[in-house]
DNA sequence: TTGTAAGCGTTATCAG
DNA sequence: CTGATAACGCTTACAA
């Protein structure tokens, strides 16, 4: 006999068709599906493993077993001598951010699609908080995708020469990622606020470490300076509706016609703040966002916002690792996700100075 | 030499403080850290194990050699012998529903700070797809939360006497289940519709396996004849904005001056399309929905709902989990989570008929 | 095509 | 307090 495993709570009768006659009274094991299917262990695990490396009469006997004991394998005994645990993790800054729910079901459908299972963790906007979490679940998985993260590229290459890791909204050098095409949903979103009369625009930046944040005010600065719009960048802000809230006098100080917010929730505690001062939006101040959340269209006016195809971005993500952990054969395209401007009722003509 | 284990990548420079000199090249085992720290591999896993079963002496030479060794336990492995995965199921019907996201914050956070893992999976609405799913993830944890299960009851107290399972709104005989006061906000909903004047209610209701329309629609119609207002009931409907919004014209055409939803998405759904037929909210047609989610206060009129404590319910239910897989030492309360009605604009007095 | 046996990394029993 | 050693359930050369 062996130390634990007291796993066994064989009392409550087992309902359906189960009739379980293990040698140890907990779950069925290869072994117990070879003694009935009067074949060896190793012969169970190559009918249930790959097919064909059995003769179709044998595997027909041991998947009858199988089912009678109501076997699954275990993936844990599994991984120890493969090294491969058939899950992948998933890393968001706040899962509350209706940004990730995207990300999170793309991921999800792609991982589960290919067998495999998702584990996820948060890192609740820190740092170090997602370095304690990817450390945590590091040794469980295949590989990892970072949605959102805030660590230092350094860290996150020292992770990647490791584990397979895909970055989404985030470029770091050396490591695979999924990004969106900012510069045309940006050039679009200025080529609009330009239509409308809009010179001088404020850029509403979300956190510090967010590579993203950086990168759309790259871009609107381009998009800008070619307009001779004149822009300014307010912030760090967390990337939350607080945020955008607590931004808003900094805003209108800046005499911006027009605000754009690192995110849109930013842009909802921009618009909040605008009602709660009596400012009419768009009528006073134009205000748009990006991503464009479950809520961009629900708030009044509805939020002109820059699209991100997050649920694809998910998917490309776990399409990426499953490639690198030799998992499928899709070809992965890696072009950049494209991007869309939807103009809604928050942006109008700029008000007159 | 064994089988495969060709996890070793040991290419890229190590970047920091790692000299690895294990056996094979992957990742430090227990037997390296054991070599460097010159002891058996035994007390090296009775050390980094439960404190105390070894001198301090060598427990602190056995750290100090896994920590130069960059050492990590591998879960797999662990879970081998002891059967406990340190990993908790947690699944829901739809990620990319808002009121799911709370639930999945707390359970997170309950797990991680317990030093467990968090694996997730989605079952679409389906249950098909979530007893699917749930197969593919019960063998490899420790218990499960069904958030949002559209399994029959006896599926789940089959499922419930292999593994420890906690339900989330879904009561079963016999499997511990985390609850709402359901009652307490229905009659104060009630008592303010009535208060306005209303007089004839529809209740729409949620998908046919949904418990918690069920329970919802039992409160009400207590409520209801108690305070003499007539109250239809209308569905099942998908959960969904759509599924609110395709609601709407038999929801008119039973004249009934207020409408309350399964939950805050169909409430939603109902109030678009009450502004797309140019109806008023809430002069013409009252409007209130469940749970509380994000988007019900920046809808215009923003939604009159019953809130539900979505964060400690998630919290709660992996507190139950990590109780009865005996990971924990915390005194879990049983008694039913608080609900609030929140009065906000989509509700007023009842359109004179 | 199938059986044999070694090994994956950890825990636990049993001696010492 | 610590060292051997046998499991845990599965995969995979290697033989037969």
């Amino acid at each position: 006999m062996s130390g634990t495993g007291e796993q066994g709570r064989a009392d409550a009768p087992q309902g359906d068709a189960a009739p379980r006659r293990t040698r140890s009274g907990g779950p069925a094991t290869i072994y117990d599906v070879a003694d009935l299917a009067g074949v060896n262990p190793s012969t169970v695990s190559r009918a249930l493993g790959k097919p064909g490396r059995v003769s179709a009469k044998t595997e027909a006997r041991i998947r009858a077993a199988a089912a009678e004991l109501d076997f699954r394998m275990n993936p844990m005994a599994r991984a120890l001598p493969t090294g491969r645990t058939n899950t992948l993790g998933l890393v968001v800054a706040d899962i509350t951010n209706p940004m990730v729910f995207g990300v999170v079901r793309g991921a999800e459908q792609a991982a589960s699609q290919a067998g495999f299972t998702l584990v996820i963790a948060e890192s609740q906007e820190s740092g170090e908080a997602e370095a304690t979490a990817i450390e945590r679940i590091l040794p469980g998985v295949d590989g990892i995708v970072l949605a959102t993260t805030r660590l230092a590229s350094d860290r996150i290459s020292r992770l990647a020469a490791h584990k397979p890791v895909v970055l989404i909204n985030r470029a770091v050098d050396g490591v695979p990622s999924v990004l969106p095409d900012v510069d045309t949903g940006v050039g679009d979103l200025v080529a609009h606020l330009d239509e409308h009369g809009h010179r001088t625009v404020a850029f509403l930046a979300g956190p510090t470490a967010s590579w993203m944040s950086e990168r759309r005010w790259a871009a609107l600065l381009d998009a800008a300076e070619a307009r001779g719009i004149a822009i300014v960048e307010i912030g760090p802000n967390p990337p939350t509706i607080d945020g955008g809230r607590a931004a808003y006098r900094r805003l209108r100080a800046s005499h911006a016609t027009a605000a754009i917010a690192y995110n849109d929730l930013m842009a909802i505690g921009v618009m909040q703040e605008a009602a709660a001062h009596g400012v009419d939006v768009p009528g006073e101040l134009s205000v748009a966002g990006f991503d464009d959340i479950f809520g961009s269209e629900l708030i009044v006016p509805a939020l002109t916002t820059v699209r991100a195809q997050l649920v694809l971005a998910g998917e490309r993500a776990v399409g990426q690792l499953l490639a690198m952990v030799g998992a499928n054969g899709h070809d992965l395209p890696d072009d950049l996700l494209a991007t869309t401007l939807v103009v809604r009722g928050s942006t109008g003509p700029a008000a007159s100075a």
